[in-house]
DNA sequence: ACTTCGCGATTTGTCGGAGTAATTCTCCAT
DNA sequence: ATGGAGAATTACTCCGACAAATCGCGAAGT
């Protein structure tokens, strides 16, 4: 029980050897590290739907953490949806159209491999259909306090470039308060996840050339368009927001090959 | 230490009491009842954001259950973002921001006490965005298996009225098949969410009069869009039947006051 | 008097062993 | 071949113990 067996596969190796390097016998969060590999493998794809989660590739022994630990991060992994566990069946992965993909936590395992196009793409179209909805129901609410922030947030968007971290800070407060000026708590919850996510594609923004297009002419005409009270073309405005980032992050993800 | 404390709430003896009703000692999803409880009294409101499970209002002592399966149920909470841990300040529920609204778990504790018209506005708000979108890209996209799906379920609700089981199945199908020729995952993961939810709703439409309005003209008239290609008409003719619904769903929910 | 360092208390996190319940498979009898 | 009883496997629960992290308090030093 000392030696390593030679079957061990490699990626199992890897995933002791990647769980060992976390100071053992500590008490932090070993389960969040033992949920966030098993994640990652599932969402990639590496431990394929059906497959169950046992042996060399995945167990208490496997990863070298107690059964308490791992125990809790497959509940975690229950709790969205990726696995499901029987008695003499053993936890299997289930199929795709049951995981959560809009968890915050799924979505950050799926952008921590390679991005997957396809999986981009979907998410922007969520946008496209969420997003401008958003705009158009704050324009019909419009609270006065949220049409406040957004001034704020809009004006320092317009000192500091998105390029610095006070940019980025007002773009998010910018799109906070019209959120809250939308007044919908499930829309709230969803964009919540989708901010996550999208907070995840601009390391790949970042990696590419610098944003090609201003996009403050955007957020001004959603902001008039929601101050004015006309949803129609707050949801016309924040779209061409919305295919502006498409293509940028596209763009980034074309040029991201070098 | 046997003796009740006479300073014990009425509602941690009713969690006892409820919790002591599943047999003790079974390895059955006791980690589930706990977490069921859990979860619907802090979506209910009855454990306030900010409060702290501890005590006499929720612990594993108080609950009868071992440290071990309170934790997971715990775990569970943690991963759909209602609670959060940490030492020295124990688990605190989060403020309401940070829950994960489309968790199919965490939409049936919204639905288990009384249901929240807010809520429900808001759910319906969010449909009446992504649904008409949905049969947009299914009319974009057209597939031939998805469309012969669609016409098959559309005849099996022609044949069995909406009120019988076989009805509600077929409705189910047509949907999940307009959803399968969107061909978008995200989208797909955020109609289960939806899908669970509204199975939930009918549950107090059953409870008022029969449907007042047949839906198959609008089913129809979907599917009709969708097959020849039309992403504008395909919306539209889906944004009726999300209004009819929402209307039935007030409806009864308005005349459940009984 | 103010700061800083350290000790203690509280709570979560982890560990490993033991036993129970449920499901599936196998094998035997009919 | 088919049905049921038993065995095997697996998840689920309980338990007791200890480690780690954080906060608060107090003492010592500046």
């Amino acid at each position: 029980m000392d030696a390593k067996k030679p079957g061990a596969s490699a990626r199992s190796d890897a995933m002791v050897q990647r769980l060992a390097d976390t100071p053992r016998g500590s008490g932090r969060r070993l389960r969040g590290a033992v949920a966030h590999y098993l994640g990652c493998a599932i969402v990639s794809g590496e431990i394929e739907p059906g497959a169950r989660l046992t042996g060399e590739i995945a167990n208490s022994e496997a990863l070298n953490v107690s059964r308490s630990a791992y125990r809790e991060a497959v509940q975690v992994l229950t709790a969205k949806g990726l696995v499901a566990s029987k008695p003499k069946d053993g936890t299997r992965v289930m199929p795709r159209s049951n995981w959560n993909l809009l968890d915050p936590l799924v979505l950050a395992w799926a952008f921590s491999g390679e991005p997957d196009r396809r999986f981009v793409k979907d998410l922007f179209e969520l946008r496209a259909l969420v997003e401008p909805g958003i705009a158009r129901l704050a324009a019909e609410r419009r609270s006065k306090g949220d049409l406040a922030a957004m001034k704020t947030a809009l004006a320092a968007m317009r000192q500091h470039t998105l390029a610095s971290e006070a940019g980025r800070t007002a773009d998010r407060e910018f799109h906070e308060a019209l959120l809250r000026a939308a007044s919908n708590e499930v829309l709230m919850s969803l964009a919540a996840s989708i901010g996550s996510a999208v907070n995840l594609t601009t390391q790949y923004k970042q990696r590419a050339r610098a944003l090609p297009r201003d996009p403050i002419p955007d957020h001004v005409r959603v902001f008039d368009a929601v101050a004015a009270g006309d949803g129609a073309a707050a949801g016309a405005a924040m779209q061409v927001l919305i295919e502006l980032a498409h293509h940028d992050t596209s763009a980034a993800m074309d040029g991201a090959h070098d």
